[in-house]
DNA sequence: ATCGCGCTGGAAATCGTTTAACACTGCCCT
DNA sequence: AGGGCAGTGTTAAACGATTTCCAGCGCGAT
């Protein structure tokens, strides 16, 4: 690789006349300019990114680092995140860690990309962190968090509103004749499940439903670990009449289940999403669920770290949530002739 | 932050020594091991990667393109190549570009990411960039393909059995019955894309079945796209009686546009995809389709990535074919008996 | 004349590491 | 006594850029 020496040496000029006609920093004249052109092309010449990223302490490399891009939510969160990192730096970069909602692998990512001097992080926190991520946010580096607010840790924020938004779509539930309504809950410290948890159980509680505790089942946040949670939450008697799951793994499994067991959605069983599919209205049963924002919290989460960045704002941290929407479809029995 | 300089300042030693300590790289007597590391911890320092980089001249992070993470099956393959980054290096990270099946966007990434002076790239080439590629690979940076090979640079390539398992597919399709087989193509210039068209086409002169032209359409690919494409397919008359689609966009938007139509899958026309979903058993119809291996082909990519950054392989390239499987479920009428 | 300024250009310090080369101290061996 | 060697430690030169001074030159204003 040729160096800006060698750049410098072909062309006559010193390092400093290469890098100002390279960077535009400074005024030179056309006829050098050219001159330094000529010897750029003919010698391949390509800047070292990480010299140049020593001397001026700053990498335009990103981090962000969420449980699994496997999950079609974060996919479409970590695409909204690089989509803006696209818009503003032009040549902004993004390294990619899975924590697999693992408090260690967690720490150890940040570590690693602590290490790498990235300008900033954007992250759905797994929880375990939170003394390490205080100390992070205390030290200046731009840190958002996405999707999920860590307590304790004083930093910008986007979230989806998941109470309200499990609210209402345990009401809908409600009002389709639904009383034995169950719980698939993750098994995860996200606050967003803690959240959406909550909402289902306020609302079930305003309208005078009990909840019974056999109906609740947590489960590790993946679609076989559900489809075993589920089965087990179909096989109580009696057998709940409808199913709030708190994310797409838990919808799939829960709907596996169905399906294991026998029965027929709606018609056995309801069973309401939170997370919607992009294919959710080809299929039967066409999910009833919550569609996130998941595309937009990235963006937003991307526009506040760079906004901290660039120091276009400073100060306390702001927190933003997101409306999510209801979509009713057939799952949970909606325009069904209820049986018995 | 604390640099070399200042922890051998507190410890009273050189930087030297203290680099020795930090990465084990010689012998430090016990007494001065802990003093180094009293003032490490003292200092909270952390050794600056960047710095690190520019004197090894490497990076610890290699390059992942891929044309979107939001298509599931991309997804699985960077966790295949992140799972085993992680299991080599210990200390690899990943740079994550998407690419949008978009030449010039690839060239841009491309330009990036060597900037940034990379360790080596995987990546799933959009197509148009073979004199670049070729370059590249000749310029000695670890390199290889997956998921797609491209013709005329030569690279270490992972690659699904395309041909092969879209023949087993439309033969699955022939043997239900189905004469009228049409086609959904995504229009991209992805080698696999058109190996299962390949597949297909030779599947079905073998069985001497005639293609009418008015029954492969190509379409961008994306859901939506796919689903308007997918209608014009069911307008023409006489309709197809089944339809093979090439990925899993196309499926996705072929099943919409079944229901927008009013149809029935797959009592009225039958649809076999290329790509199979972790849902697909508990939606209806039961999806039949070819399963790729996309998070071992990420797997093996990364593996031949390694064995070329580390040096344990050297000489000319490889490439490796891994099977798919065709997974037969309701949606082309298997077990179903036919109408008319 | 002299000063000041705008325009170009260069020399050299700097960023924070790693590592080759060298130095010192004991100690064993002949 | 002296050479060789093992064990520790330091000095200083890289790595490849950016950027701060500084300087020369031409020119207009005073």
């Amino acid at each position: 690789m040729a160096t800006i020496k060698d750049v410098a040496a072909k062309a006559g000029v010193s390092t400093a006349t290469v890098s100002h006609v390279v960077n535009g920093s400074r005024a030179v004249s056309v006829e050098t300019k050219k001159k330094v052109k000529a010897a750029i092309k003919a010698l391949k010449y390509r800047p070292d990114g990480i010299a140049r990223s020593l001397r001026v302490a700053q990498t335009g490399t990103i981090a962000v680092l969420i449980s699994d891009v496997t999950n079609p939510f974060f996919a479409d969160f970590v695409r909204g995140v690089e989509d803006t990192a696209h818009e503003r730096g032009e040549r902004y970069n993004l390294l990619l860690c899975n924590t697999e909602e693992n408090t260690a692998r967690e720490r150890r990512a940040i570590d690693l990309v602590l290490e790498r001097r990235i300008d900033g992080i954007v992250m759905a926190p797994a929880g375990g962190n939170e003394e390490t991520l205080a100390d992070l946010a205390a030290s200046g580096l731009p840190l958002v968090f996405g999707d999920r607010k860590l307590k304790g840790v004083a930093a910008d924020t986007v979230v989806a509103d998941n109470v309200a938004a499990a609210g209402e779509l345990t009401r809908h539930l409600i009002s389709l004749g639904h009383r034995r309504i169950g719980l698939l809950q993750a098994d995860l410290a996200s606050s967003a499940i803690h959240e959406r948890a909550d909402g289902f159980r306020a609302a079930l509680a305003e309208a005078g439903l009990k909840l019974d505790p056999r109906h609740v089942v947590k489960s590790p946040s993946n679609i076989a670990a559900a489809e075993e949670a589920g089965k087990a939450l179909l096989d109580v008697s009696p057998r709940p009449d409808a199913i709030f799951c708190t994310n797409n793994f838990m919808t799939l499994g829960m709907m596996q289940a169905v399906i294991d067991r026998g029965l027929a959605c709606p018609e056995d069983i309801a069973v309401a999403g939170f997370d919607d599919f992009p294919w959710a209205a080809a299929f039967r049963p066409r999910l009833t669920a919550v569609a996130q924002p998941a595309y937009e919290i990235g963006r937003e989460a991307a526009t506040l770290l760079f906004d901290r960045i660039s120091g276009r704002r400073t100060g306390a941290p702001i927190q933003m949530v997101l409306n999510a929407r209801l979509i009713v479809r057939d799952s949970c029995g909606a325009g069904l002739r209820r049986r018995a």
